[in-house]
DNA sequence: ATCGAAATTGGAAACGTTTCCAAAATCAAG
DNA sequence: CTTGATTTTGGAAACGTTTCCAATTTCGAT
């Protein structure tokens, strides 16, 4: 099992540069006070023999292992993959490596695989928790052993996030529809504890409020982030005898769901139903009519999530960094005045 | 920096527990000879004192690290991060943890995290090469020293691999297009020097042999895997005087393209042409019309690989493993009768 | 009670690094 | 040359496990 027996360590190296362990050593890491002639001799060594250090006895030595996770609800999806890759895109050339993990929505699995991170001295965590309610998981973090990276997620306490700016998003979504005449406006989310669905809830709120629209609770459905829950709320909604004539679909899942229904009852889109999709994708922009949508830099929010990490490892005390990434709203086809008589 | 100076280790353990390093460490791995007052003390301190191994130790002493890696082309894509899930469900509860990169499409880059996932002491690697003419990475390979499994790909060595039939696939598209009365069948696929390139180009030619179709090189377009690439070849495939009447769309990336050029062609699917999606997703699946597409099952195919490098770590001489995927055709709305006049 | 076998136990050694300290070599100034 | 400061060097110790061996305890049979 045992592979590795004939591996060359540090010490092959020293043997044949007829030096000390110290000095190679020094050489591997740049340290100073290694005579240039030594330096030479050393790496002659290396190439001779084809070494490289042992990353798990440095790890091992150091407390650090140069390691990172990436703990999300759910990698299947293209918006959670985009980011993964864009993390691991930053922290590659830092010498970091990426660990990913789905909880599927379940804290016990969630906890546990926080917990095989942590004793695989893993040096910082980037999570989406799959509640923001679930105390075990918070006390996990309470204690600050991990530094950790919240992703678009809100917890009490004091922690290093990226966010996007979903009230907001929800809120462009709603003025582009009343601007084109829509008053009975539908949302539907994903799992109502977690914050991308409570600011899209707050956001699509006080926009209404700001038309002077009243707020209908049958036209807000949260539940589930799922394909189904979409289409079952989609359907019942646009089934209903007072149907809204818009319809707000949070997060990328909710989508097909929206379409589906809609299709099945035989309603067009724009015509019948307006549509506002809650995240960008391939089906947004490749379907007819394309989709408008409301949309972010996935690959940006990626990439702050991993610098912001890395910051945090190499300044454990600093200050706490926050970005709530602006959403913008992309026109396409999906959005046409309400019908005249429904 | 040292995080972890306030770690509880096993020697805490022991002294809590009034016994000895080895009696403990026979405790934590289930081993025999230990007897059952014992076995409580040691889980009663263990529970006390909130201790959990440190795998990082473990690794080092035991030469291996319950760590496994995942090396892709390019995660962003629903396809690849479907198979990484998989993956990652599937060794998970064997203990394993999953380390992903990108290669970008560069060999250089790909050889650089490979090293690196040796040098971690990673004990197995699930891969798509980004080519597979590298002679770098072969000969990364050629040594046996790092156990791994090829995801659709192909290589010289006797390697362990899962791969998908996607000559079959291709015949099945070319098969369900000339059933309908097609002959001119054009075909795009991404990089040539890959498996899943190489074999629909087989399977497309050898079906169209078989119906006695002429093979014309025109309507065979190769290059790489992009959305750009498939939409330039598809603008000048449907923008030309003998058109083709259906096209075979290789890979997931290639669908957008297609669909766009025959938008700002104003050819309408399926009336103008047909077309075949190479793989499945929710842009075909949700997309109006829905697109007819050869598909096959990822998650499986991810947790076979999983599955494989599991066992060849168990039995490092076990005999070679391979599974080729069937793929199926999910006939929707994208396919016709060809137009008559062109 | 006594003996041999079997079960149980403790702790040193090893895994491959880095860090630290003391020793050796080199250098500059007198 | 001598001396004191500085640079360079070697190797023991430590990181937290598991493995191994020898020592001790327990057990069963006589």
């Amino acid at each position: 099992m045992a592979r590795g027996r004939d591996e060359v360590t540090i010490k092959d190296v020293a043997r044949v540069a007829g030096l000390g362990l110290g000095t190679v050593s020094r050489v591997l890491n740049n340290k100073p006070h290694v005579n240039e002639k030594s330096r030479k001799r050393v790496l002659a060594a290396i190439e001779q023999l084809g070494y490289s250090p042992d990353l798990v006895a440095r790890s091992m030595r150091a407390g650090e292992s140069k390691t990172l996770a990436f703990v999300v609800r759910d990698f299947t999806g293209a918006i959670l993959s985009a980011l993964a890759d864009a993390v691991q895109g930053e922290i590659d050339p830092l010498g970091f490596s990426l660990f990913v993990a789905s909880s599927y929505h379940d804290p016990e699995r969630e906890l546990a695989l926080i917990r095989r991170f942590k004793a695989r001295r893993v040096d910082g965590l980037i999570i989406a928790t799959s509640s923001e309610a679930d105390p075990a998981v918070l006390s996990e973090f309470a204690d600050g052993s991990m530094p950790l990276v919240l992703l678009d997620r809100e917890l009490p306490e004091a922690l290093d996030a990226v966010q996007v700016d979903h009230a907001g998003g929800a809120a462009q979504a709603v003025d582009h529809l009343v601007s084109l005449g829509h008053r009975r406006i539908a949302l539907i989310s994903g799992e109502p504890d977690v914050f991308p669905t409570t600011e899209r809830v707050r956001g699509y709120r006080e926009a209404l409020a700001r038309h002077g629209i009243r707020h209908r609770p049958a036209l807000c459905r949260v539940g589930s982030f799922s394909v189904d829950f979409a289409y079952q709320q989609a359907f019942a909604l646009l089934g209903s005898k007072q149907r809204p004539t818009a319809i707000v679909a949070g997060g990328t899942a909710m989508l097909p769901g929206v379409l589906r229904a809609a299709q099945e009852l035989e309603l067009v889109i724009p015509r019948d139903v307006s549509v506002v999709g809650g995240a960008d994708g391939d089906l947004a922009r490749y379907s007819t009519p394309p989709l408008t949508v409301v949309t972010w830099d996935y690959a940006e929010l990626g990439r702050t999530a991993g610098r912001f990490l890395a910051n945090r490892l190499e300044d454990p005390d600093g200050p706490r960094q926050r970005r709530l990434f602006p959403t913008r709203l992309v026109p396409r086809q999906s959005c046409a005045p309400p019908p005249d008589d429904p």
